[in-house]
DNA sequence: AAGCCGGGGGA
DNA sequence: TCCCCAGGCTT
């Protein structure tokens, strides 16, 4: 792995936030984007809001990135810019959990504290044959007190890197058993419950949504407004936005309608683009883009009118990079 | 204790 | 399709 032997608590930090349930080979270059545009906790902590969301874009749980601002500040304002070595304090910070905490802690300062993460529950509910769920409350206290335990106190953080490294290359999800050096001690192997653990309880339902985004441009500028509510993708920006329960399944006629209910009159044909569906955590996001050159600029918006340069320094959700970034004509139209 | 937060890739 | 990813925060 790249960051192998890292003891540079800023890039540790920050690639343990960058790769929180996030693959290597999709995080990793927003990493070095990262330590090459701000070298320094203290050059991230001065950093604006903005610049930094730009840098995050389309990485995807974005609340990372407001904690990882929060905390490079916290850092700067109350550790003199060096991060603290203490495990509780580490764990206080926002954005840092019990995983996180553990990787600090271990791979920087030698502290004996077990990494518990996807790839750890893998292989301690494999190797032990435990059935219980692990992502249930009493799960997840048993599986943290094993890992504990099972810690090399003499090298924690090699240990840890160790585990998790063992189960990314040979206890995956499905595993390379055939290769494994522990098979003969492996209870999940020699019971034949390989492929049931770990259990896990929840199932997550995922709600249906439709946006419809109306893109409105007048002169060289387009509409657009920030995402403040408490939902997906806040802090990003995004077109006017009109939310369904179904399929609002628009043509031109529907729209037109619309339009003048909103007293708002296009110069010409509008454009119906329906977007590629976006899947996240716990809903699916459907929906359409609409392009629309109004006559007169409409005044009930509340956002601003930018330029397509302007537009370019702010982040905006896949959904819409994928409409915004692709093609000529959509270019074109901005 | 349960729900929520993105986006991508492999089987 | 479904599952998983070097998880964490809010309610």
């Amino acid at each position: 792995m790249p960051w192998k032997g890292e003891k540079d608590a800023y890039k540790v930090w920050l690639s343990e936030i960058i790769l929180q349930q996030t693959r290597v080979e999709q995080g990793w270059n927003y990493y070095e984007k990262f330590i090459q545009q701000y070298p320094t906790v203290i050059q991230l902590a001065n950093a604006k809001d903005e610049a930094v969301f730009k840098l995050w874009e389309g990485l995807g749980y974005y609340t990372r990135c407001r904690n990882l601002l929060h905390t490079a500040r916290v850092v700067r304002d109350n550790y003199n810019g060096r991060f603290p070595s203490d495990y509780n304090a580490i764990l206080n910070l926002k954005g840092i959990g019990n995983y996180t905490a553990a990787a600090i802690a271990s791979f920087c300062f030698n502290q004996p504290y077990a990494v518990v993460d996807g790839n750890v529950l893998r292989v301690l509910s494999r190797f032990f044959g435990i059935e219980n769920p692990i992502d249930s409350t009493e799960g997840k206290k048993l599986f943290s007190k094993l890992a504990q335990e099972c810690l090399d106190a003499a090298g924690p953080g090699e240990y840890n890197q160790s585990i998790m490294d063992f189960g990314a290359t040979v206890c995956k999800p499905v595993p390379v058993c055939r290769q494994c050096p522990l098979q003969k001690n492996c209870i999940a192997f020699n019971t034949n419950k390989v492929g049931i653990l770990p259990v896990k309880e929840k199932s997550i339902r995922k709600k249906e949504r439709w946006f419809t985004y109306f893109v409105f441009s007048y002169k060289d500028k387009t509409f657009v407004q920030q995402r403040t509510a408490k939902d997906i993708w806040q802090n990003l920006y995004e077109f006017y936005l009109e939310e369904t329960l179904t399929d609002p399944a628009w043509n031109h006629q529907k729209i037109k309608h619309w339009l003048h209910k909103k007293n708002i009159f296009p110069s010409k044909e509008t454009v119906i683009i329906p977007a590629k569906k976006q899947v996240l955590t716990h809903q699916v996001i459907h929906g359409y883009f609409i392009l629309i050159e109004p006559k007169t600029l409409p005044s009930a918006l509340k956002g601003a009118w930018l330029s397509k340069k302007e537009i370019k320094h702010k982040a905006f959700p896949q959904f819409i990079h994928q409409f915004t970034g692709k093609t000529n004509l959509q270019l074109q139209f901005l």
